[in-house]
RNA sequence: GUGGGAGUAGCUCAGUUGGUUAGAGCACCUGGUUGUGGCCCAGGAGGCCGUGGGUUCAAAUCCCAUCUUCCACCCCA
């Protein structure tokens, strides 16, 4: 071994993070169950490069998400840049095939999105992470923001979000009653809607004063506040009944809220029509989400009792997005599922079981004359379908259970000198201790045997 | 981008008013046990005390700078 003169500190970019086998196993399942929901509900997967041409990425919603995009060099002249979202990618797609992909096009997409803004690991929130999307092109009807809504109840519930602790509420608004709101209150929701939506977007977390103070920093006229403020009168957010009532009330106050209104009262019916329980979701009219450009309904999901790692999945209606890339604009509408603030979430929640490996049997070396024989039982144990792994060199037995130990591989198969002579395995279960000699024909139905139990 | 903490072994940390050779737990390696893991015992390896400068007879400890990192805000998944 010759001394290296220099050492290259191994290291990652902050906001990144390696995922060793412990963390990637319970991660794996989780994909699964996400992925299992998509294709429950009918989507279809895409997938889209890494990076694409800046002048695709940028654009979308004024300066503030553009600003976190990661460019990359010039390649040839080309301006690239790595995506930010997979919303934009799948508009590109959309009007780049339109002979391909019959409409309404349901697809899911689950890539690595790249965002340069200051990570907080406990806030669930990276650098580099993987976005679970599930969007709808070509309906503008409120049954597929419903569709889109009962996906995200179903995907939080398959995980084993729902009571206590475990809690979750999926938020949601209407960004054209936000709009009917702010003209109501007699502000231009072409360049006032923004700040409006910023300051009742605070809610939650500032109160109701907080967010009044916050129009007075804004310097909005104390008459529009007043009015706006009124949405708080309607009580805390909840789903069902409860949010019938509220859309009732709110059209109490002035009819040009009603067609906004009357457009969230079908999506709400469709939501109890397609089983999502009333305490799954919570009509809240302050919700408003910081992507400026959603047209339509609104939602995010929020665990009340995490705050800090905010919304887990979030998304809404974006009409006019796909017409930035072809001549005929089409509506869509679609959720983001953060399998990072999930599993964030679900650490902090102790959902997370570490699983060093997924090797359900371990089969022990004991040297050159026995070995044909334990590689045998191996091909014979995997042609079973029972996941299984060698040792790979001749050790003391102890350093080889040690080692199923440490990866919590159940069961240790031995074939020594003296099972071999005799024509048996040995299989030993390493929770109870259970050791059994078995004829190696029976190898794999007692290895089942010993997993069941 | 704005504000506040923290940097000592792979990880979590201790280290007294500056004072001999910088410690513990966990993890790792070896042995106790050449066919049996966890528990126990013995031993071993592993440190430019973040980095650079300053004060001092003497700095992990005091001062300055710098880098890194964590937390809160903004925004978001």
């Amino acid at each position: 071994m010759s001394q290296t003169p220099q050492r290259i500190t191994p290291r990652i970019f902050k906001g990144t993070r390696d995922f060793l086998p412990a963390a990637m196993i319970p991660r794996e399942d989780i994909l699964e169950t996400i992925r299992g929901a998509f294709h429950r509900y009918g989507f279809a997967p895409l997938q889209t490069p890494a990076f694409e041409y800046l002048e695709i990425l940028t654009g979308k919603s004024g300066g503030e998400a553009d600003k976190l995009i990661y460019n990359l060099a010039y390649k040839g002249g080309d301006e690239l840049a790595l995506h930010y979202d997979l919303t934009v990618p799948l508009a590109r797609v959309v009007a780049q095939y339109p002979d391909q992909l019959p409409l309404p096009f349901r697809r899911y997409q689950i890539q690595p999105v790249w965002r340069a803004d200051r990570p907080q690991l406990r806030q669930g929130r990276f650098r580099e992470f993987v976005q679970c999307d599930a969007d709808i092109v070509g309906v503008d009807s409120t049954l597929a923001d419903a569709e889109i809504i009962a996906l995200t109840a179903g995907v939080l519930a398959d995980l084993g979000f729902g009571s206590d602790q475990r809690r979750f509420v999926i938020l949601v608004n209407d960004r054209r009653l936000l709009s009917a709101l702010t003209a109501w209150a007699g502000l231009d929701p072409q360049t006032e809607l923004a700040k409006v939506c910023r300051c009742l977007d605070k809610y939650d977390k500032v109160g109701r004063d907080g967010v009044e103070a916050e129009f007075d920093r804004e310097r909005v006229p104390a008459e529009a506040v007043h009015r706006l403020l009124r949405l708080f009168d309607l009580g805390e957010a909840a789903g069902g009944a409860a949010a019938a009532e509220k859309l009732a009330a709110l059209g109490r106050y002035a009819a040009e809220l009603r067609p906004a209104l009357d457009e969230l009262a079908a999506l709400f019916a469709a939501l109890e029509a397609l089983g999502v329980p009333d305490e799954r979701w919570s009509f809240t009219p302050w919700l408003a989400r910081g992507l400026d450009y959603y047209t339509g309904p609104i939602f995010e999901s929020v665990l009340p009792a995490k705050p800090h790692i905010g919304s887990l999945t979030g998304g809404g209606r974006y009409d006019g997005l796909v017409g930035r890339f072809a001549k005929r604009d089409l509506p869509a509408t679609g959720t983001t599922i953060g399998i990072d603030r999930i599993f964030a979430a679900m650490e902090q929640l102790g959902m997370i079981t570490e699983r060093p490996s997924r090797t359900r049997v371990l089969v022990a070396d004991f040297g050159p004359e026995t070995r044909s024989a334990s590689l045998r039982l191996a091909a014979e144990l995997r042609r079973a379908g029972i996941d299984t792994e060698v040792y790979l060199e001749e050790a003391k037995l102890g350093k080889q259970f040690k080692y199923a130990d440490r990866l919590n591989i159940p069961l240790v198969a031995l074939i020594g000198p003296e099972e071999a002579a005799a024509g048996t395995v040995d299989l030993k279960r390493l929770a109870d201790g259970r050791q059994v000699s078995v004829a190696a024909e029976d190898s794999v139905d007692e290895v089942r045997n010993l997993l069941a139990g």
